[in-house]
DNA sequence: TTGTAGGCGTTATCAT
DNA sequence: ATGATAACGCCTACAA
């Protein structure tokens, strides 16, 4: 294991200058070149712990994530790590699970590994980032909102509940379910809000038997469809607001003879089995989102960042049916 | 920010002590109690970049994949998880997008970070795990064999392919095509031979027409499968050799009219927005995969494990259809 | 510009 | 069983 004193010896320098060489402080140019020599002939690279501990931050970011086998945080993650790569920070992913505790678990680590910042997409409560904030922490929160006054990325989730839901106004449906999450999570709370908004400003009722609170994963978007098809009154267009019980209720669609209702989902299909056509997507991009949040942490690492902000990521127009990924 | 230190003033013994009974070393019940109640009251948790300094090593692994967006990767992630945090390691993911560069880089992060131990998915060719051997750092190769010596966690491919081919030729198909991936991936390959060997085991021709080397992603399984629909002869039975390309043929197969080719794939759907019914399903269960990768690594860590060795991960009866997730 | 030396926070060795 | 202390590898005053 080589260190940076055999990189002195070789080169005949001081560990000083050494270090010096490493982290582009001035040095004349042919200590530098003698440096840089030993340093490629002894395949050398610092010591990060050492490193680590002395500037007292690392190199590594964290991405603390509730789901990492939802293919939306998937691809925000690798926004955020082509925009922390370049910027020469590294990126740990850590999967909480939408557990409260196990988020703890990971922030704490982070702390205690003195890593250089942390994005996060909050499971539960807010709250919990006092501690990490209190130590200036570089901080920035995605994909859902909390109280706390730290960097955050969001949707405007209302306005993406009211859109996908007009787009279906506009092809002439009238009878509008909604599939959204459970009613403790905000966002699901929010995109059925617009969903109701653009029903009410068309003059539609929005009764409580076309809002299903669903679980927001794939089985939860089965069960409300399936529970949607077997209504007295059927509805002739269904809103799923996220990508996973969007997956659901196309499943249950799918398998269903007669005249199909007509789909919007909020989110992407990567991994679409059929051709969906005639289907209504509200994209998100979450890679972009992943990208603004990463500039985002970058800067305030940097201590380049004024106050906390809350930046709205945009999404675009509503399409009829996906291209592929 | 609270050190070891300042716990020792509070309970009024020496740092030495406060460290002892952290680690569970021997300490008189009352000195510790002291310390705990101190720990407690200050809220004190160990840095950890200064442990591993001084013990040479983190409480850190990492796990190195070749796409973190292929749902087989990231159920693999979650098995990993698993194990470690019921052994107190943090799992670190890292996401080399194939390429052999960024693979380099991360591993040498995690030397670097000094971490506890690695599992890699290698992307290219083998050799790059030399000088994470010499170091005797724990190295568990997962899903993909390479000729170095450590612990490896396979599927027998080829039997893959055998009993996936045999499972359509046992539904009465004779023209099966295979739609793998390319000609430089081992595992495409193998499953590619284990599609030969089956049709030669039951006196069938295995034409080169009906073998498509596709780019192993989703898009390649659909140009596949759309070149294998527009052939002169087209078959009457596919099997497509991973999820990925099993998702883009199911794709171009749901757009198709007229008698439909059977389909059989070697790999997992979780996110069909089809039913299957009349798909024949390999499973892979990645999941488990990581279940034992992440216990090889363990035993390695802790210096329990013997030789290098190569377990060959079980996989399940062919299915028809699947279930959800 | 370069070298010397102290310290980051923890654990392990060596006395006691 | 406990305490003082050195050491892990690096960076950065400070001195020259």
């Amino acid at each position: 294991m080589t260190r940076i004193k055999d990189v002195a010896a070789l080169a005949g320098v001081s560990t000083a200058t050494v270090s010096r060489v490493l982290n582009d402080k001035t040095v004349s140019p042919d200590l530098a070149a003698a440096v840089r020599r030993a340093v490629t002939e002894l395949g050398y690279t610092p010591n990060r712990t050492a490193r680590s501990l002395r500037r007292q931050h690392s190199e590594l970011i964290a991405l603390v994530l509730p789901d990492i086998e939802n293919p939306f945080f998937t691809s925000l993650a690798r926004g955020v790590e082509d925009v922390a790569r370049t910027a020469g920070l590294s990126v740990v992913l850590c999967n909480t699970d939408e557990d409260v505790e196990t988020q703890e678990h990971y922030l704490r680590i982070a702390d205690d590994e003195n890593m250089a910042g942390v994005i996060v997409a909050p499971a539960g409560p807010s709250g919990f980032l006092a501690r990490l904030t209190e130590r200036h922490r570089a901080v920035v929160v995605v994909d859902r909102a909390v109280a706390d006054d730290v960097d955050q990325v969001l949707f405007d989730n209302e306005d993406l509940g009211r859109r996908a839901t007009q787009a279906l106004l506009d092809r002439g449906h009238r009878r509008i379910a909604c599939v959204t999450g459970p009613r403790e999570t905000p966002t699901a709370e929010a995109r059925a809000d617009g969903w109701r908004a653009a029903l009410t400003a068309a003059g539609l009722p929005a009764p409580d038997d076309l809002l299903v609170h669903a679980n927001y994963r794939v089985d939860g978007g089965e069960a409300a469809m399936t529970r949607l098809l077997a209504a007295a009154e059927p509805p002739d267009a269904v809103l799923a607001t996220n990508n996973l019980v969007g997956v659901g209720a196309l499943r249950m669609l799918s398998a269903e003879r007669g005249p199909r209702a007509q789909l919007g989902i909020i989110g992407d299909l990567p991994f679409a089995t059929s051709h969906i056509d005639d289907t209504f997507l509200l994209r998100l991009h979450p890679r972009e989102m992943g990208l603004t949040a990463a500039r985002l942490l970058v800067s305030r690492i940097r201590g380049e960042a004024g106050p906390a902000q809350r930046v709205v990521q945009p999404s675009r127009p509503v399409l009829l049916g996906a291209s592929p990924s």
